[in-house]
DNA sequence: AGAACCTACTGGTCAGACCACTTTTTCCTG
DNA sequence: CAGGAAAAAGTGGTCTGACCAGTAGGTTCT
């Protein structure tokens, strides 16, 4: 592998694994280049990737700084560079949205038809876990429901795509969504859709689940659009189910250095 | 903005408007520094962010390639993973097919809903050559006429995924119907589906444009069916999309200079 | 024909030099 | 002494030209 990939790895599993907290900042590029004993061109490709990636944010004169994620407590004025990519092609985000209205009420419909037993207990159990939690402040619950009905569909290319949709947006609606200011209207909405979505399924109605799966999709996007003409900040959440081991990759990010 | 994230932007931008297609290789860093006037490190941090991005893949010694939002096997062999998948597992096939019959369909709607005049021009262009030859003995007209309309939706996501679906299925399916023993009544239903569908969107009828389109796909998948069950031969094609596409949008990828 | 080689691509890496921007320090002036 | 302007130092941004390392296609020798 390209070392270039190899120091983009090494830095994202120290930051995703908590050991550079968001907003701090990172090792000027010449720092890094020299203690990792590359050159600096190279840095700076693996510094693109994590940028392509969202995970660090980079400003002129200033450095590199941990992108940051679900800032709970403390404003966020500045932008989220995924909320860049976002603003970068809006009209992208409309198109993804369209077609995945289509296929998540594929996926619906032939989940309907063809879950077995094990797939109902599944769908079942991460119905439950969904309803366990607010649906607006954490998105995992959200996305293992919907994850649990598409595999229902026994279409791998369905999944397949769907999850190549899904990836590609999770930088903005999953995050978004998660991030929303919780209107209690809207979260009586979504909570609804999802208990429709699921007596559906549950009762093989494909038609119906079909028609729910489009509406709740098409409901998300709405109030996506709702949100960008507020302009509110859409803000990144968590991503990459990464072992948690301790950091041997050698770099020193001097705590307590000069 | 920096001028690495200008190229990655427009680089980004040709390939998901549909300028280039999924597993199309990408000018070499060389000639994209050569055509748009930065030095080669300048292209390979804006080719690093799309990696990123997993907009593309890199290979050495190879060159990039634009990254397939389908599955693809791996890399285990590089001649014709599709067939293999085929071969290997023949209900891919139909899961890919009834993927295909929802997209195809969404397409037409939305094209029957959106088609500027230029878009019916093209489409009727192509509809013409189509009638002048026999959809079962060359494929090339069927696949240049369902592409335009697919252009005319005017939604690039479902641009990339349906010439990922199609790509994949190239190999069997186009080449199955073509060398297929052109059984008069199939050849019969299938001009007439075109003919249907090339109405329904000059005469902006979405929901009509949609069933055909989706029971085209239907009827073709049908036979294949049937075919197989018949054990016939399915017989690759020698057709490899060397489709040169007009560049609309900024990038020079050769050709003229300003 | 087959195997070994050669060559012309491709991406991967390096070194060192500027430029542009930001922050800090210095130091001259009022 | 205070204030502010200039200089310095540190940062990312870009360029150049070179060399290394895989890949593919052709040539030559056997």
């Amino acid at each position: 592998m390209a070392i270039s990939q190899e120091i983009s790895y090494r830095l994202e599993r120290l930051i995703l694994d908590g050991g550079l907290a968001p907003g701090q900042k990172i090792p000027s590029e010449r720092q890094l280049a020299s203690r990792l004993r590359v050159s600096r061109a190279i840095i700076r490709e693996a510094l693109h990737e994590l940028q392509g990636r969202g995970v660090i944010e980079t400003r002129h004169g200033k450095g590199s700084f941990v992108a940051s994620l679900v800032p709970e407590t403390g404003e966020f004025e500045e932008q989220s560079p995924l909320m860049q990519l976002y603003e970068g092609h809006p009209r992208t985000l409309y198109d993804l949205l369209e077609v995945r209205e289509q296929l998540e009420g594929q996926a619906a419909f032939l989940a309907a038809q063809r879950a077995t037993s094990l797939d109902k207990h599944r769908i079942t159990k991460a119905f439950r876990a969904l309803e366990e939690t607010d649906p607006l402040s954490n998105a995992k619950p959200d996305h293992g429901f919907h994850q649990a009905i598409v595999e229902a569909s026994h279409n791998p290319v369905l999944v397949h795509l769907l999850s190549g949709l899904k990836s590609m947006m999770l930088l903005t609606v999953q995050a978004a969504v998660s991030n929303l200011n919780p209107r209690e209207e809207m979260r009586k909405t979504i909570v609804r859709q999802h208990r429709q979505l699921y007596d559906a399924i549950m009762n093989c109605k494909p038609a119906a689940a079909q028609k729910v799966a489009s509406a709740h999709v098409r409901f998300v996007g709405d109030a996506l659009k709702d949100m960008e003409q507020q302009g509110s900040k859409v803000i990144r959440a968590q991503l990459m189910p990464n072992g948690r081991k301790p950091d041997q990759s050698g770099i020193d990010f001097g705590r307590h250095s000069p």
